[in-house]
RNA sequence: UGGGGUGUAGCCAAGCUGGUAAGGCACAGGACUUUGACUCCUGCAUUCCCUGGUUCGAGUCCAGGCACCCCAGCCA
């Protein structure tokens, strides 16, 4: 019954032996995202580890907002994230929880370790505590307010919970070791004061937790048995287990730390996100070209695709920039086998089939998907005005190119050979029409007599065919590696092209926005949130691979 | 010059107790083709950051280097 492919990592390494030694009987993982942004397709790789290894292991997995910073949170983000990762294809159940919600038994831990003596209230100024953390190569200094009494600090901080205090003017610190050469050890902040309502609580608190006392308690609490985070949490990793140590029974939580995804010619950093998206740069979080779930998913991508990237990437701990070209793969080889075809011009040139009757229309029988018999057949209209690609049209074609030229014969799929007669220019010099002939013995495509044509063009019939607007979308970068050098130098002025006058066949008159289907030759198309009955527009959510442009490049 | 990590093909990434370099993407050929798509074959690391050492044998063990990433928020 245990289909699961899923590649083994180191991860998975440690869950199993912690399963096989009885350190743990049952696997509990959470995705604890800080509601302050979008999610992207780096959390998606979280996502997928972190569902996928409750899944695999009868575990659970929790959902939890890691909302601890008001400033910078919102509602609306907590509902896209949900959002998303159901989406994604994940469901947490009765697991959903706020790490707010633990800000009573939170301020209890911190009453406990001031009674330890492992805490005391420091009343140094932010550029002060700064200065004494000493530097990365010499040791802090003891901030002049650590030896306090254990009964001043319970007094002080129960003063700073009751808003007594200004802003910045108190913090509660761990009693740790100035002279750590971990940083983080050096009496990390454990409480801010922030007179700031929360999104949840509202105005019940002004002190709110910082992430490090936050992060390993509600692990705790939740009885979390592997806490996985990403590499740059390493460095508080003992933090994570000293205050754990000092207030919490065991067994504790196992943080385990793994390499973020990178992936070339976009960015990841939600603060960098949120400038795009702020400068205008995009129209919005769910822009088309943004890495966000929202955006992919408004381009067309979908999440099985996605799931099977964040499988075939693996995960280990050396830093890495995955290549886009396999998350295009994955969705093509996704779409490949469920995506209806149609047939759609890009850059209509049009044709006029010189035999064939004015005002004649037939219908003919076009295959909706030759990956999958299932999808049965539709009926295209033809007559005698078409309209074919520009680009499948060469007055003066080179070597490789076979596809329409003066003189050459061509099939138009589903329906007959054409040969072009004539062609008609503008005073420019550029093509402005076709004329042909049509051979009627080679109607659905293939001719008795036996021969054979190098190409086959879609086409759409002149009247019987639809307006569309099409925006191709291309990197929003046009670096690698987009955060080498100024980030903003390095945007692809050429991200987004919008053709307005593109034609689409008759049957994708009701489409729905989000509905999928592979334009014959040319791509992977959705319909988008901005289409209606009477503007049909389409995103291009991925072309097809495309022999003949590579031919053209060399 | 402190601490914590990581280094296997163009890009990801397996490689567990040493036994003679998986797989995927990309790329290059070829077959097939009413999508120059898909599919199918074939090729693609004498070598695992470097240098020594141990061993019959090392990507795997030892020693010493080198390179890159993270940490000095009252962000997460």
């Amino acid at each position: 019954m245990d289909t699961n492919t899923t590649p083994s990592n180191f991860i998975r390494s440690i869950i199993e032996e912690d399963l096989a030694s009885g350190k743990v009987k049952k696997v509990v993982t959470r995705f604890p995202p800080e509601p302050n942004g979008y999610l992207h397709i780096g959390h998606a790789k979280s996502i997928c580890l972190n569902f996928g290894l409750a899944k695999d292991y009868n575990g659970t997995c929790h959902l939890r907002f890691d909302d601890t910073n008001p400033e910078k949170e919102d509602v609306e983000y907590i509902e896209s994230i949900m959002e998303d990762v159901r989406w994604l294809g994940f469901d947490w159940g009765e697991h959903l929880y706020y790490a707010s919600d633990y800000f009573p038994q939170l301020y209890d831990f911190a009453v406990e370790l001031i009674k330890q003596g492992k805490a005391y209230v420091c009343e140094l100024s932010a550029e002060q505590i700064r200065e004494y953390r000493g530097t990365l190569t010499e040791p802090g200094k003891e901030s002049p307010y650590r030896n306090r009494s254990v009964e001043e600090n319970l007094e002080l901080f129960e003063r700073m919970k009751n808003g007594e205090f200004e802003e910045g003017s108190h913090v509660l610190r761990a009693k740790i070791d100035m002279a750590a050469p971990n940083v983080v050890m050096r009496d990390p902040v454990l409480y801010r004061i922030k007179k700031v309502p929360h999104h949840r609580t509202g105005d019940q608190w002004v002190i709110y937790p910082m992430y490090d006392f936050t992060h390993c308690l509600s692990d705790a609490i939740e009885g979390i048995t592997h806490s996985i985070c990403t590499l740059e949490f390493e460095n508080n990793r003992p933090l994570y287990e000293w205050i754990l140590e000092q207030v919490y029974p065991k067994p504790h939580p196992q943080q385990i730390e793994f390499a973020r995804l990178n992936l070339s010619y976009t960015v990841m950093s939600k603060r960098k996100l949120l400038q795009l998206v702020e400068k205008g740069i995009v129209r919005g979080w769910d822009d088309p070209r943004m890495p966000t779930l929202a955006g992919l998913r408004r381009r067309g991508y979908t999440p099985e695709a996605i799931r099977d990237f964040c499988e075939r990437i693996g995960v280990a701990k050396a830093n890495s920039i995955v290549d886009y070209a396999l998350l295009e793969h994955c969705l093509r080889d996704d779409l490949n086998q469920k995506a209806p075809r149609a047939m759609a011009v890009l850059r209509p040139l049009k044709v006029v089939i010189e035999n064939y009757p004015e005002g004649q229309v037939e219908y003919l029988e076009a295959v909706n998907n030759p990956n999958d018999p299932k999808a049965g057949t539709r009926l295209v209209p033809f007559a005698r005005e078409i309209f074919i690609e520009r680009d499948d049209f060469m007055l003066d074609p080179p070597k490789k190119f076979y596809r329409l030229a003066p003189g050459r014969e061509v099939r138009l799929r589903f329906a007959y050979f054409i040969k072009c007669t004539d062609v008609i220019l503008d005073e420019a010099g550029n093509v402005v029409e076709l004329r042909a002939v049509y051979d009627p013995e080679t109607k659905g495509g293939s001719a008795p007599d036996g021969r054979k044509v190098k190409a086959t063009l879609h086409w759409v019939a002149a009247e019987h065919s639809l307006p569309a607007e099409v925006r191709l979308y291309d990197h929003l970068f046009n670096k690698e590696d987009p955060n080498e050098g100024d980030l903003f130098e390095n945007l692809n002025p050429n991200s987004l092209e919008v053709l307005s006058d593109a034609r689409v066949e008759l049957s994708l008159k009701d489409v729905q926005p989000g509905d999928k289907f592979q334009f014959e030759r040319l791509g992977y198309f959705c319909a988008d949130l901005d289409s209606t009955a009477e503007r049909l527009v389409f995103n291009r959510t991925v072309p097809l691979k495309d022999t003949w442009a590579k031919l053209q490049k060399k």
